[in-house]
DNA sequence: CGGGTTATTGAACGGTTATTCAGGTTAGGC
DNA sequence: GCCTAACCTGAATAACCGTTCAATAACCCG
């Protein structure tokens, strides 16, 4: 019956699927260079349909934004739980901010982001809850080793915001592989950061760079 | 006949002109929004004469990096000079980067040109540039302070990195008026880091983040 | 099974914008 | 003073791209 045509899945399959494409096409291209032929193309649909569901580039884009969030936090909490106790808890943001996967893109996906946020007020919500998000699971970890006795702040809250602003910065390096720059430096130069903000003691501090290190 | 036209000024002038319009639109506009009645309508010319110059919008914008450059170049090495000793050079490197003047500003176009670096050749080399500048800048500092004997740092290379990164991080939150950053925040929370990674003496922290200023 | 609503398409439309161009004006060497 | 080349302009051109639209197809419900 009624010979399939190439997919008529549920509307909110296709939606999704334009939504997803629409990052995949930021990512590439940035917000400034996505069209929506881009994204039906990488969509497999037509133009037709992206403007049919969100009435506009511009509502594709926004709409595609809270899908970025959901999945940034997820993904977050999901990363964030397969690590117990503060230090190697610690020791694993570092390792997430350069990323083990496709860091550099995602980096890039948020510089795009930060630029947006600039003019596009939904860019400057969303970046505003994924920044909150972000700091607040790093302050977890921080009170966490607080309470435990293995780290020590004078200010925690501004270490906090240090290091996750450090984290932002060296970023942007490894967004523009800046030459010098690899997620291994990366993760080694803001757990050196880390270490002095937190006055982390020599025993919690189990993976060097290299060599061995100390503190007195 | 032929009632003077407005301005025949050298045509220097005029080029000078288009580029600092460029960059003033680029500063408003985005890189994205610029549009090429837009550079001519503010420096006040004609779009024929934007395109004469510089041969296309892109080569307009090309051109205005390289100027932006020479500006930042200069503007650096006339603050810098101002100041004597390492703690209070660096002092003013902290304020510097809040920037008392239209800061915020200046923030979002290194903003921009981080996200058009992603993707043009042109912007990659100039924001390379600037920030091997900037770092310059700031490893001098410090090693003047080294020299002197009132810093003290285990890796002063990383120290610089890591100072450097923490500023841009900053000033992402200053460019998007984040919620509870201020430029005195800004400077009050690089300086404490600054203190951190430098050993700076409590002698040489001059400047608390309100209260009196003074030197030995 | 109909009939109406929802999805989906591809082509047509229209606005915006970079670029081209033909024609003037100015400046400066001769 | 005049001639040529550099400068400058505003309008015409043309391409690109978001949006609209009329026509189908699929789905759902009674």
């Amino acid at each position: 019956m009624a010979a399939a045509t190439l997919a008529a899945k549920a509307p909110e399959e296709r939606r999704g699927r334009i939504l997803r494409a629409t990052i995949a096409v930021v990512r590439e291209r940035g917000f400034a260079g996505t069209r929506v032929t881009d994204i039906a193309e990488a969509a497999g649909t037509s133009q037709g349909l992206v403007l049919y569901h969100f009435g506009s580039l511009a509502g594709a884009l926004a709409a595609s934004l809270t899908l970025l969030e959901d999945e940034f936090y997820e993904e977050l909490e999901r990363n964030l739980s397969e690590v117990v106790g503060p230090v190697p808890r610690l020791r694993h943001i570092a390792e997430l901010g350069a990323g083990y996967g496709p860091a550099v893109g995602d980096w890039r996906l948020w510089l795009e982001l930060w630029v947006r946020a600039i003019r596009d007020d939904g860019a400057r919500a969303a970046r505003e809850s994924l920044d909150n998000r972000w700091r607040g699971a790093l302050r977890q970890v921080v009170d966490e080793g607080l309470a435990a006795g293995v780290f020590a702040a004078s200010d925690p809250k501004a270490s906090v915001l240090r290091l996750a602003a450090l984290m932002d910065g060296l970023a942007i390096q490894l967004a523009l592989a800046e030459p010098g720059m690899t997620t291994g430096k990366f993760t080694e130069l803001w757990w050196q950061s880390a270490v002095l903000e937190l006055g982390i003691s020599p025993a919690g501090e189990k993976t060097g760079p290299a060599g061995g290190r100390r503190k007195k």
